[in-house]
DNA sequence: AACCAGGGAAGAT
DNA sequence: ATCTTCCATGGT
């Protein structure tokens, strides 16, 4: 057993970035102790690791806590916080934009990536078109189901788990058929390394679009959020989210959801962080 | 009770 | 190529 302190420049609210992870039922979370564990994988050696908040939203600070492998730990957990991002900078250029309003009120939220990248492309085809409530039901049961506990947190079912998985097993935890096909599909593409996720962290956004495109089950709306939560690309706006389009349709009054032409005139300032005005939006209507 | 939901594939023009 | 329908089922 292992700890470390880390501490950077804020702004970085913690406490909201927690919140956020709450709504998903898989998450072990204690907002009263700051404290969310994390299933991490390192070459199929399944790590928890603890993460306290023990600082403020001008000085945040962390302890960190978890057996062994603990250089790479603190890699990826880095990574999921995103504690490189300089937050300031962002919204500093929401200031001159529509969206001050948003970014005052939710100052200092953190863009957190999904804990791992199959796992990230898994629950979005299962969230795909149903409710949020509905399709964290859905991935709650997939996930216990198939995958492992370990120290009281989930780890989703590996690929070669799920490929081994028949559309009947999905079904009955009431998955549509065709959601049951993609998930399997894309299982099998990732046990058999056809899909390396490891590969995609040097390509661009479009290099790793134009490959996922491909995969039966996986559209526009995938790809974004793939690349915005599992990969933690700065610059995604998804327009075809019903969530997006409610969240502006509440934000700016209209009396409808705005067109995808509204949407690109509205969203043109907002580049290069446009996944951050996408986070925020959603943050507004949860 | 109808309509919508953090979409996408397959079929029909 | 672009438009329409179907998939499935819980929530409101």
């Amino acid at each position: 057993m292992w700890e470390e302190k880390v501490s950077f420049s804020g702004p970085y609210d913690f406490d909201l970035a927690l919140s956020r992870l709450a709504l998903d039922p898989l998450h072990c979370i204690d907002t009263e102790k700051r404290l969310v564990k994390i299933p991490l994988s390192f070459n199929n050696k399944k790590i928890v690791a603890e993460v306290i908040g023990t600082g403020t939203l001008e000085n945040p600070e962390f302890l960190i806590r978890a057996d062994n492998e603990k250089e790479k730990t603190l890699e990826r957990l880095s990574e999921i916080f995103q504690w490189d991002v300089k937050l300031i900078q962002i919204h500093e250029h929401f200031q001159t934009t529509e969206l001050k309003t948003l970014f005052n009120e939710h100052y200092g939220t953190p863009l957190v990536l999904e804990f791992d990248p199959f796992s990230s492309l898994l629950k979005s085809i299962i969230h795909q078109q149903v409710n949020l409530k509905f399709a964290f039901t859905l991935t709650e049961r997939f996930v216990k189901s198939f995958g492992d506990e370990l120290d009281g947190v989930w780890f989703y079912p590996s690929p070669e788990k799920v490929a081994q998985l028949s559309v009947e097993q999905l079904r009955e935890l009431q998955l549509s058929g065709r959601k049951a096909e993609y998930v399997i599909g894309i299982a099998e593409l990732a046990a058999s390394g056809q899909l390396d996720f490891e590969k995609m962290k040097s390509k661009s956004d479009a290099e790793v679009a134009q490959e996922l495109i491909k995969i039966r089950g996986v559209g526009p709306w995938t790809v974004e959020n793939f690349l915005m939560f599992a990969l933690g690309r700065p610059n995604l706006f998804p327009m075809g989210d019903i969530g997006i389009q409610n969240a502006l349709k509440k934000y700016f009054n209209l009396d409808e959801k705005p067109t995808p032409a509204q949407m690109e005139k509205y969203k043109e300032p907002w580049s290069p962080y446009l996944s951050y005005a996408s986070l925020y939006l959603w943050r507004s209507i949860e």
